[in-house]
RNA sequence: GGGCUUGUGGUCUAGCGGUUAUGACGGCGCUCUCACACAGCGCAGGUCACCGGUUCAAAUCCGGUCAAGCCCA
């Protein structure tokens, strides 16, 4: 037997180690950034990971398929636009140092608490680049962009300025989630749902006259605390045991102070005593009953959490600890005539865990009420994978009732680009271009006089952006926006977004809105989105669970080609995948039989040109091969590594290993050159095939056969000349070699003894010698 | 309570009108056969969630039920 070339016998993690730095220090394209820019690009718009702790091993599966995007389409002969990028805004980063320094950001001065945060950053964002390059991700690492740079910073605040020079910008007083914790208005997206226990006390209030004998009303409510801000009790109309009351008028409990009742049919008369007191604000109902019914709002809760002016004997206690104390006064006063133990979901922050409250607040807002139809229609312009998720997105834009409020009253944040008048308040954005800082710099000089009043003081804004109206500008960012409009316009809309299904209703939602306001179309041609990764029992990962799984360990165990095979072949693009350290080492075995076919191929020379015939094995293999190629084709392009992957395996391991090897093994000892240059043609194939997805294997393996770099080239065609119906055989090929295997079994002799008495069948009478040759079959 | 999505051997998964229902992981048995014991061969294991309907024919189409996940009230 010829050397093989390939020594090792087995694929391993050190193997994949000693071409590591070779491979992820590449450079495959101009620098998105800096050198000179292809007419066309294929653009990646991945979500910059947030460095929050420790990399999630799923969201390191999700960038590892982008990377299989990236590479797939190289291998295609686009040219990749795939940047990288850090989200660094936010309120995570904020709590880790209030956490950190066990102090509220509020009582720091402003400067000296983004500089806390600055550094916090810098530290933990570094981990998540090793992590990228031992994945073998194949991004443009040399220009890293982040999120909260003054570049970056810069461009969401044009596109603030854009989106107002439009007149999609409005400031209004509106309730609006508030975490009284974060001590910020917070979106709709922000906000999650959680089942907590509470009670629901029955409380006895006075009417102002007898109505009928009856001199009081029993009202149900979980927010005792909240009386002070009613503004109207309701009944249902068709409720008998309230008829004749609406319009007369009840004394609110422990406040001296008479509100009407009214019949309203939005009243369910079974819940609690079918009596209901409406306060600004309890919920959203409230919300539109004060808008429905005209009713002005009291503030009971301010911006401190704490009871306002308007609580009374409650001011300034917590709204926790609040309705303890209201409770204990109504009780006091003998007013609490029942009490109800319930469970209710209550609207929590999803950053600070804090239960979020309705409160009335300046904000700004980018308009969104009066789009929906827009957002409808791009949702459809786009090409969604797998298309099903489409649905997500349809459904949030569904739900979309209030405009999305973008300021937050935090520090680490893209400030708001505003500067208002100080004599009469009017509101003023400089030009677009440069980063801005209102809190601590003065009005340009195009603003420096009230275009109203002609005044000429003007105060900045203290307020910052929401992190998604920057995370939401990406597509602009990288496709340059800012600098190169003219190329810009080529390449927009941006190529791919590829995009976690748990962000669709903030990432995606927003950069489809922004795009739909200043262009008029839909920001992406294609939207790749990718499930989340769970623990091995369909649990979501977290600490309290204990259920974390290391990157970094799976990554030493397996490797990164292991892991980035089974990434993509164990489920289906889109669904949540369950991670197990028993299937990554699955993958890892397929990629040692790769190796090991490599290293049986490699024994044999390769030379150049086709022989002028082949064998009838040889083209029976090569019309599989051919399957194999357009049906990974065709996946590639339709971003399906599931099938690309599953194909491949399938292939190797179930039908060239086992049985076209075998066939053909002796041949190719023999020096026969039809073999051995099928071997060849086959080999490369399937290492170029596999090569975006696990890209450390096939580019060791066919730089030294070959002396090629998978990366830079083209994915295999079919290859020509071949009679594709050979490829009906393959069902009786494996059928007969299955049962000699089994014949031999039966008769408890080893598979290299000869065998008398087995005919080969006549459809296979073509491949004969390669039966006779394998099982040692006589006579 | 409403909406969306999904339900295929122990686990994951293919198939989407006619197959002895695919493959992987795990299990069991035999074999170190000159690419590979991180292997090979063989075996066991599924009434394709349940109930109806359409059809000559259903895992596959339709309706309902149940369960799970997500989203929204």
């Amino acid at each position: 037997m010829p050397e093989p070339l390939l020594k090792e016998t087995a694929w391993s993690v050190e193997l994949e180690k000693s071409v590591a730095d070779e491979l992820t220090t590449h450079q495959y394209e101009p620098t998105w950034r800096t050198a000179p820019r292809e007419p066309k690009v294929f653009a990646i718009d991945t979500p910059p990971p947030y460095p929050s702790g420790r990399w999630h091993v799923g969201a390191v599966a999700h960038y590892a398929l982008i990377d299989v995007i990236a590479r797939s389409r190289r291998m295609m002969g686009e040219k990749v636009l795939f940047p990288w990028g850090l989200d660094r805004n936010g309120i995570n980063i904020e709590l880790t140092v209030e956490k950190k320094f066990n102090r509220k950001m509020h009582t720091f001065p402003r400067e000296e608490f983004l500089e806390l945060c600055r550094k916090e950053i810098e530290q933990i964002g570094n981990q998540l680049v090793a992590i990228a390059h031992r994945v073998g991700m194949s991004c443009d690492f040399a220009n890293p962009y982040a999120t909260d740079s003054p570049e970056y910073r810069a461009l969401s605040q044009r596109i603030f300025i854009e989106l107002w020079q439009k007149g999609f910008i409005v400031e209004d007083l509106r309730p609006n989630n508030y975490c009284p914790d974060c001590r910020t208005t917070i979106a709709d997206a922000e906000v999650y749902y959680e089942e907590r226990d509470t009670t629901l006390y029955h409380v006895k209030w006075d009417l102002e006259k007898p109505v009928g004998g009856r001199d009081h009303l029993v009202i149900a409510t979980t927010r005792p605390e909240l009386m002070a801000a009613c503004q109207i009790v309701l009944v249902n109309p068709d409720d008998e045991r309230y008829r004749g009351l609406a319009g007369s008028k009840v004394r609110i409990p422990t406040y001296d102070r008479l509100v009407p009742v009214r019949a309203h049919p939005t009243v369910d008369a079974s819940f609690g005593t079918g009596a209901m007191m409406i306060c600004s604000y309890g919920d959203f109902t409230d919300v539109a009953l004060f808008r429905e019914l005209s009713l002005q709002p009291i503030n009971a809760i301010g911006q401190d959490g704490l009871m306002t002016e308007a609580g009374g004997h409650l001011k300034g206690i917590h709204v926790k600890k609040a309705r303890v104390a209201q409770v204990e006064k109504l009780k006091a006063e003998g007013r609490i005539v029942k009490e109800e133990p319930k469970k209710q979901k209550f609207p929590i922050c999803e950053r600070s865990k804090t239960p979020v409250e309705l409160i009335q607040l300046k904000e700004w807002y980018v308009k969104q009420v009066d789009y929906v139809a827009d957002l409808k229609k791009a949702a459809h312009e786009m090409e969604f994978h797998p298309d099903k998720h489409r649905q997500i997105l349809l459904d949030w834009i569904d739900t979309v009732t209030i405009d999305w409020p973008i300021s937050r009253r935090r520090y680490y944040h893209t400030e708001i680009p505003v500067w208002y008048c100080k004599k009469c308040r009017t509101p003023h954005v400089p030009k677009p271009g440069p980063y801005y800082q209102p809190w601590k710099q003065k009005a340009p000089p195009e603003i420096a006089k009230c275009s109203k009043c002609g005044h000429g003081e003007m105060e900045g804004e203290e307020k910052v952006f929401d992190t998604w109206m920057d995370s939401s500008s990406s597509q602009f960012y990288v496709l340059h926006y800012q600098d190169d409009r003219a190329w810009f316009a080529k390449n927009y809309p941006c190529t791919v977004r590829c995009n976690g299904r748990d962000i669709i209703r903030t990432w995606l939602h927003y950069s489809s809105l922004k795009s739909q306001l200043l262009l008029g179309k839909a920001p992406y041609e294609h939207v790749w989105i990718s499930g989340l990764g769970m623990d091995e029992k369909g649990r979501k990962m977290s600490k309290s669970l204990g259920n974390v799984i290391d990157p970094d360990e799976v990554l030493n165990e397996f490797g990164a080609d292991a892991f980035r095979f089974w990434a993509a072949s164990d489920s289906t693009t889109g669904d949540d995948f369950r991670i197990s350290k028993d299937r990554i080492s699955g993958a890892r075995k397929f990629l040692s039989k790769v190796h090991n076919v490599s290293r049986f191929v490699s024994a044999f020379p390769v030379k150049a040109g086709r022989p002028a015939t082949l064998d009838p094995t040889d083209q029976w293999i090569l019309a599989e091969a051919n399957k194999l190629i357009a049906a990974c084709r065709d996946a590639y392009a339709g971003f399906d590594f599931f099938t690309a992957s599953n194909k491949l395996r399938d292939f190797v391991w179930n039908l060239f290993a086992p049985h076209y090897l075998e066939m053909a093994k002796r041949r190719a000892y023999a020096g026969d050159a039809s073999a051995r240059w099928t071997l060849h043609t086959v080999l490369r194939a399937v290492l170029l095939l596999l090569a975006p997805i696990s890209p450390f294997l096939p580019y060791t393996a066919a730089k030294q056969l070959y002396g090629i770099d998978v990366h830079r080239s083209l994915l295999p065609q079919p290859i020509t000349g071949v009679n594709a119906t050979l490829a009906d055989k393959t069902p009786l090929v494996e059928s007969f070699n299955s049962q000699v295997w089994k014949a031999k079994k039966e008769k408890g002799i080893p598979l290299s003894a000869p065998l008398s008495g087995v005919e080969v069948p006549a459809e296979l009478s073509d491949f004969r010698r390669g039966f006779v040759e394998m099982h040692n079959l006589q006579g």
